[in-house]
DNA sequence: TTACATGCAAATACTTTGCATATAA
DNA sequence: TTATATGCAAAGTATTTGCATGTAA
């Protein structure tokens, strides 16, 4: 039998339209961070979901662990589809200017954590990378002018 | 003659008195980040500085690149002195459970931020870095239970 | 049927803003 | 003196919560 993509039952949520649009809707694009706002208006397409009910379902996502929550320097919180167990571990650099973005193959931070471990004492559990700079494209312009 | 630390000559900023105060309590803790609340509270003791002014000084600090400021998962935004230019860049890891930290030597960016461009095409301008684990008391601990 | 999720409205929490006054230069 | 900073009160935005109702299991 075909296996399918069921993070709620593996969670032992309960499978209700709010989350299962969510999630839906995170699952499109999931190397993008969506503020609740977004995905409430997002959803809005789909059938009306309650603001707070995404804030909601937001909290109970991060919590089983299936989202990411992070807080921007705007003051919002951004969610995305966390990376399933097993999938490469990487992290993405984004355009100050353009926004474009782009993957980096490799964490610099694996090979640093026993050297970390041993300089510090600290057991390394999690950590998050932000890169910012200036793609291709606006590398060139920025050159330019 | 003594060079004097002022960061506020230098960045032509009038030097008042919420500034001179608010500067004078991060620079007694330079590795901590202080949330606006906890500012305004140690004003306190040395004079009133109201809740606005407060925020109003952080932002006309972190503009000035004085100071930088950070978002934590409270929701709240957190405020640190910022590195002298010149001095030595470095990260820090927080352990999750008892909030203790720790310099880390160097930065593993550096040496990425090559590689990178050959990769991806993108020129880095900045990052940012949180490592969390658990330092050797809280290890122990942990292993015990 | 029953525990849990949702919508709606009201409440909170953090941060910003308008305006009159105070102060640094 | 004059532009800029501050205090105070009010407003703004993001997020949470209480409660009656709806719904998944």
């Amino acid at each position: 039998m075909k296996k399918k993509y069921d993070p709620l039952g593996i969670k032992n949520l309960r499978k209700t339209k709010a989350r299962k649009t969510i999630i839906a809707i995170l699952s499109k694009d999931k190397d993008r961070a969506f503020s609740a706002e977004e995905l409430h208006t997002a959803c809005d397409a789909d059938l009306q979901i309650d603001l707070s009910t995404v804030y909601r379902t937001m909290n109970t996502l991060t919590e089983s662990g299936l989202v990411t929550k992070s807080m921007r320097d705007d003051g919002k919180a951004y969610f995305q589809l966390a990376e399933p167990q097993g999938s490469v571990h990487h992290h993405r650099i984004v355009c100050s200017r353009c926004k474009a973005s782009a993957d980096i193959a490799m964490c610099p931070l694996h090979n640093l954590e026993q050297q970390i471990l041993s300089e510090t004492g600290f057991l390394i559990t999690s950590h998050s990378l932000e890169l910012t700079g200036l793609c291709p494209d606006c590398k060139a312009e920025e050159e330019r002018s």
